[in-house]
DNA sequence: GATATGATTCGATAATTCTCGAATTATGGA
DNA sequence: TCCATAATTCGAGAATTATCGAATCATATC
């Protein structure tokens, strides 16, 4: 993973309603949910909500299935916890402290 | 740890050159190094650099102290991991999967 | 006190981002 | 085919953010 994309999911996950969505898709897990119940638990606009989950999705913490009529989007939070260790990553190395 | 405190976090960690300086203090440690040094390293012009160190430093990710006429910021990296514990919270709570 | 160094603050500009209304695409059923 | 539902795309406006030059503040040394 790239530094562009650990800042891409970064800022994806850095909004008041996109956070609200991931976290939303936790719960869900692998299931996931259709756009219009997500927009309807989080009182989100339907065009303003798309708008949200196509940078979820192009940052790779959310995918998409279709249902029917509905699109289903689940989190892949593997991503979110990819971005931790790289936070983290070569810690104290200058200076070496930790176990 | 409240919703607003961890979109802070986020945001301060979704742009170019606070990543790459707090990164740059977690591989200092405790020890931490000084802006100037930071400035030099990442080839940022001192007052930007500033900037972005308030931001890092209001959003709870960096501390800093002050030695003779140099101030010292250090990574709180334990923030950053809080981060993540924040994003997977409450995985699968609908739809029980993980272990 | 005067001077130099390390760093921050201020003000302005350019760029990015969020939101909303209107229009459009895609699927399923009468 | 026609209609209804689910969702996305487009375009515009308001707000936020990043960067830069100039000025200022704080500490140490002469």
């Amino acid at each position: 993973m790239e530094e562009q994309d650990i800042i891409a999911a970064l800022a994806a996950l850095a909004q008041d309603s996109r956070l609200r969505v991931f976290r939303l898709l936790v719960t869900a897990g692998p299931a996931g949910l259709p756009a219009g119940q997500i927009a309807e638990e989080l009182a989100i606009a339907p065009n303003t909500l798309s708008f949200h989950l196509s940078h979820l999705k192009s940052a790779g913490l959310a995918s998409v299935r279709r249902e029917g009529r509905s699109l289903i989007y689940s989190a892949d939070y593997a991503r979110a916890r990819a971005v931790i260790g790289y936070l983290t990553e070569n810690c104290c190395s200058r200076d070496p402290c930790c176990p």
